[in-house]
DNA sequence: CCATCTTTGTGCACGCGTTCACAAAGACAT
DNA sequence: ATGTCTTTGTGAACGCGTGCACAAAGATGG
C-alpha cells in the first residue's frame, strides 16, 4: 500500500481492528455508488466484489460495527451507509490544512474528494510570499507565520503536509505545537511526533520500488519455471481518458522532493 | 499506510515476506542521506531510528537478504546501498507512462523523486486534445489514441493512472492490453486486472477517513478515561476562514474523483 | 404453521509479521 | 593469544489478520 501508519503499535480503537478501519472508507465508497443508483439492499457477496475484498473479510468487519444486516436479504444500503460514516467520524465537520502549494499541492487542493464526507479545506499555507493572497482552487494562499493562528481561529486538527522533505519536521512540529492531531504526510520524511499524534504517509516513490521489486522478480520468473498466468488481456474499448486542463502554476517549489 | 496492495494473496518472492519489501525503500532513503553525509557504517540500531522502525525488525529484513553485516561494527552503508537497489530492481532503467496529466498528473511528472531511482518518465498522456504537445515538466503531453504505440515503442511496463476514476478501469485494459505488468492507482476506484499484473493503490481520501476515525476516537476518549496523553483539544466549530471560498468548479474534472 | 432457501454472523484454524532475548561472531585492547 | 565489548543474526513465542465452513436467523412460499 502507499501509505503507511506510523507509531500506535497495536491500539485498537474499541474493539475495531486498524485493519478493518482501513477498509471502511472502501466499503463506504462502494455503497455510496449503490446509494446513487438507488440499490436498496446488497448482500455481503455483492458489496465484496464491488469493493475487492473477501466476503467474509467483509462480514466479519461489518461484525465489529454491530448487526447491521438482515439475513436471507442483505444490508439496507443508506443505512450501511450512515453507520459506516458515523463509524469513520464523517458526519462532523473537518477543517484541514494544506502546507505546501506547489504542484502536489494545488493538487490536492482541487481535490474533489475533500468536500463529499466531512472535510473542509480550511487554508492553504505555504512559505513563498510570492504566494501570499494567490488563489488556488478559489482559496487564497496565507503566509507560513501565519500557521499558528490559522490552525487555532479554524479549530483545525488535520494537517495535511505538501512540503519538501527538508521543511517537512519543522512544519510539522509547528502544526502540532498548534494543536494539530493528525497529519498526513506527502514529504518523503520520516516525521518524529509525540505520543497521541496520528501520521499517515502516503509516498510515491516508495510505491514505485516496490513496484519495481514485483516486476523484477517477474522478469527473472519468465525464464525458470512458467506459470503461464500470463493471458493476454482482452481491450475493453477504445477510450477516452479525460484529464482536467489546467494544472497549477509551475517553477515553485516541487510538492514532494526526491528520496 | 495511504496505499494498500491489491491482489496477490500470499506470494513471496524468493522468501523475502512482501512486508520486508515494503521497508526496504524506506531503508535505502535513510542509507542515502548517510552515502550523502559520508559515513561509513552503521548500525541497525542507528538506521532504524533514522527509517522509524524497531532495531530487530531491520535486523531481520535484512537477513532475508544475506548476512550484509558485521557483528560488532555494523552495516557497510555504500554495500548496503547497492545491495538493496539491487533487490529492488533500481540498478535498471524503469520506463514509466504517466496517464491523465491534471493537477496530479502534472505534480507527478514534476515530482523529482523519479530520476533519483531507476524511474524515467518516458511519456505522458491525456485524453484531451488541446493538452497534445503541450510541455509539462519538460515533457509534450501525447494523447490517449497513441497509447499502445508509447507503450511498446518504449518498453514501458509500469504505468501511473491519475485520471479521474470513470476513466481509470479503461485506461487500465488498455495500458495492461498493451504489455504494461504494474500500475500504480490514483484514481479512487477498484481496478480488477489480470492474473501477473501487479496494482497498488493511492488513496487520499482514505487516508484522511482513517486519520478521521482515530481523531474521533481521541475526541471521544477525552471525556471517558483519562489517558493523559490528550491535551485539551481545541475548539472545533470556530469560524469558517473564508465564506467565499467555493471549492473548485465542478465542471472542471478534478485530478481525483470524489469518493 | 411448517418447510425451504438465502444470507448473515462467527468459531476456529492457519499463516504472516513483530518482538524479545540471546548465542555467535567479530573488533579491539592489553 | 586471550579477554572483553559491541553488534549482528535468529530461534521462539505471541498477536493480528484472513479465510473456511457452518450454525443461526430470518425471509418466502405453500
Amino acid at each position: 500500500m502507499a501509505t503507511g501508519r506510523t507509531h500506535r503499535p497495536a491500539t485498537r480503537s474499541r474493539g475495531i481492528p486498524e485493519a478493518t478501519v482501513a477498509r471502511l472508507p472502501l466499503y463506504l465508497r462502494a455503497l455510496t455508488a449503490l446509494s446513487e443508483r438507488s440499490v436498496p439492499t446488497v448482500s455481503s457477496e455483492e458489496l465484496a466484489a464491488a469493493a475487492g475484498v473477501n466476503s467474509a473479510k467483509l462480514r466479519k468487519d461489518f461484525s465489529y460495527l454491530g448487526s447491521y444486516g438482515t439475513r436471507g436479504v442483505g444490508y439496507d444500503v443508506e443505512y450501511l451507509v450512515y453507520q459506516i460514516s458515523r463509524e469513520l467520524g464523517l458526519t462532523q465537520d473537518w477543517p484541514v490544512v494544506i502546507v505546501g502549494i506547489g504542484n502536489l499541492g494545488a493538487a490536492l487542493a482541487n481535490y474533489g474528494g475533500f468536500a463529499s464526507r466531512g472535510f473542509r479545506v480550511a487554508a492553504l499555507i505555504d512559505a513563498d510570499p510570492a504566494m501570499a493572497g494567490k488563489p488556488v482552487a478559489g482559496i487564497p494562499v496565507q503566509h507560513t507565520d501565519d500557521l499558528e493562528k490559522i490552525i487555532k481561529d479554524n479549530g483545525v486538527s488535520i494537517g495535511v503536509i505538501a512540503t519538501p522533505a527538508g521543511a517537512a519536521q519543522q512544519v510539522c512540529d509547528r502544526l502540532v505545537a498548534a494543536g494539530v492531531t493528525s497529519i498526513l504526510n506527502f514529504a518523503p520524511t520520516v516525521l518524529s511526533v509525540p505520543d497521541g499524534v496520528d501520521v499517515r504517509k502516503v509516498d510515491l516513490s516508495i510505491e514505485l520500488q516496490i513496484l519495481a521489486f514485483h516486476e523484477q522478480r517477474k522478469a527473472g520468473e519468465e525464464t525458470a519455471a512458467g506459470d503461464g498466468a500470463l493471458p493476454a488481456a482482452a481491450p475493453r474499448g477504445a477510450a477516452a481518458a479525460d484529464s482536467s486542463a489546467d494544472q497549477g502554476p509551475d517553477g515553485d517549489v516541487p510538492a514532494v522532493m526526491p528520496a
